[in-house]
DNA sequence: TTGAAAGCGCTAACAA
DNA sequence: TTGTTAGCGCTTTCAA
């Protein structure tokens, strides 16, 4: 079991009959060796299995070629094509992703992110539950890229939350409903607060009344709480922090003989894979979760600035299904 | 941006008033240095704010205390519960848990072990794609741990599949099916093979005829032509290869004006997040993810054989929904 | 219990 | 274009 000692560029140098250093640029620095040498260097690794040690590479030249991305919940699926367009885009890089999960925890955030310290070239910070000081004290010591949330000049990509909310409160507005309740998401959720904002801010202009209640963990489970504190408000429509938590609001409703629409309007944010599995089918504001993984990932390699804005806000269109129908009063 | 050089046990040393070996020591091997003196190297190496170079002591001691955890697709669900497992379990262990997907490639699968070799401790591999005799050549290379495939002697996790496929057979028999398809997964899963195989082993037992179409690549998309190919084999029931591709036969059954279960019975496996919400909810072989991920952890971890067998097979239930129903014939 | 010193495998000056 | 050499930050003998 891997007993024998892995090669080394000097087993590969004498192989080659080369000093250590122009294998090193042999696989380092293409250019700066001759073509000859190193398809002599590259033959000689080859017969001999040689894999380049990848920590004494990191040790002295400071690079890695990792980044990682944190999580707020793996086990969110939402994140599905954040970790696909992220990892697709590393990959290209020539960069290894590791996916690292805070599992809705700020501690386990942070000790994750020391524990990678000194392992990985910087850190997409996905939904980050970091408080504002401590991403701009580890702003300081890492090159940091925040997805879904926003503090500059902290480079981020997030996703246009006013014109999505304009597109809900718009949709709800139409089918005549007037009072709408927002079951906002954890208190350290960066995003919650914007939809907040963002809905309550154009809440009026659409002649919509709008009443936060929460905050809830945003699970399935918690949707039971969430659409009972929203029955309690007295609303004809519903919009839950994400799918997860609107799937647990319809679920609740149905259950306590509330039908969804006819009764009362539900709308998620996520557009998650179930979300149009349900029945009813989901109403939710999509996101375009790949694209804002490559973008993060191209954020972390080039510095923001030359090739990016350093505040990326990506556009997220509104899917309308069956889970919103006309209220009351429409 | 972190220009400034990270503090080096040198510099916790002096500020210490003792030798580099001295606070090598205090961090990794607690027993050989004197309490106070391990007391005033911690708080040194705090007021410095230390943190060890994980590729220097990488790259001295060959030990990474990271794993690997390759999954053969990050987005199907059915891996969320087994990364928890496993990441919780490596987390008390004080490793670090990457997780790497394979996109359903062989190729990808390799690239991303050679990328991976020397950085990680070992291999989890889920469902992995890899031929035998791949999988042997590196396992007599890093430590490996194979879960939802055997292959002895390398140590593995798999669900009890005969046991499982059993309660299905029963399942659909008890309701008077008589005709069964199998809409089998992609040709290089392992488990497909071994669900064909316990499937069709215990059918004759159970008065059932089992056919066999597909492969299909297990996505809800390819749902269609599965139910397609398991209605022009005349079957009253179909069992998938796994919970995706359950979900897409029973829209597509649905959309043809077939009725489930009162036309078609549909079973899948792993027993996905989304499977209890769909409608009809999804009958499907439940999985102990959590369990296995862990399992596995603890396999890679301790050596196999002193603590654990080293083909461990985990019991899962079929969890029984409203989309399998009695057959014409019951 | 502690210190001195020799590397782990590689990269990056500096020379040639 | 290539070779020589000095570390990167740590662990681990070996001595004291």
């Amino acid at each position: 079991m891997g007993s024998v000692p892995e090669p080394t560029i000097y087993d590969v140098a004498t192989r080659a009959g080369v000093a250590a250093s122009t294998v090193s640029r042999a696989f380092g620095v293409p250019g700066r060796v001759s073509e000859r040498t190193r398809q002599k260097v590259v033959a000689a690794a080859e017969e001999l299995g040689y894999v380049p040690n990848p920590h004494a590479r990191a040790l002295q030249s400071g690079k890695h070629a990792t980044i990682a991305l944190m999580l707020a919940d793996i086990t969110n699926p939402y994140f599905f094509e954040l970790i696909r367009g992220a990892e697709q885009r590393a990959r290209v890089a020539g960069n290894t992703l590791v996916i690292v999960n805070a599992e809705e925890s700020r501690r386990i955030e942070f000790e994750q992110i020391q524990g990678l310290t000194g392992a990985v070239d910087g850190f997409i910070l996905a939904a980050s539950r970091l408080s504002d000081d401590e991403l701009r004290a580890l702003a300081g010591k890492h090159r940091l890229v925040l997805l879904d949330r926003e503090l500059p000049p902290i480079p981020s990509v997030v996703r246009d939350m006013r014109g999505g909310c304009r597109q809900i409160l718009e949709h709800l507005s139409s089918l005549g409903h007037r009072e709408v309740a927002y079951c906002s998401g954890p208190p350290t959720s960066w995003m919650s607060a914007e939809r907040w904002a963002a809905l309550s801010g154009g809440a009026e202009e659409h002649g919509l009344t709008l009443r936060r209640v929460g905050p809830y963990a945003p699970t399935v489970a918690n949707g039971a709480v969430a659409a009972d504190g929203a029955l309690r408000a007295g609303v004809t429509a519903v919009v839950a922090h994400n799918d997860l938590l609107a799937i647990g609001i319809v679920r609740r409703l149905r259950d306590r003989g509330v039908a969804v629409p006819e009764d009362v309007s539900v709308v998620g944010f996520d557009d998650i894979f179930a979300a149009e599995l349900l029945e009813p089918p989901l109403t939710t504001l999509g996101a375009p979760g790949a694209q804002a993984g490559r973008l993060a990932v191209e954020l972390l390699l080039d510095p923001p600035g030359r090739h990016h804005p350093a505040q990326l806000r990506l556009p997220s269109d509104l899917v309308i299904r069956r889970s919103s129908g006309p209220g009351s009063g429409g």
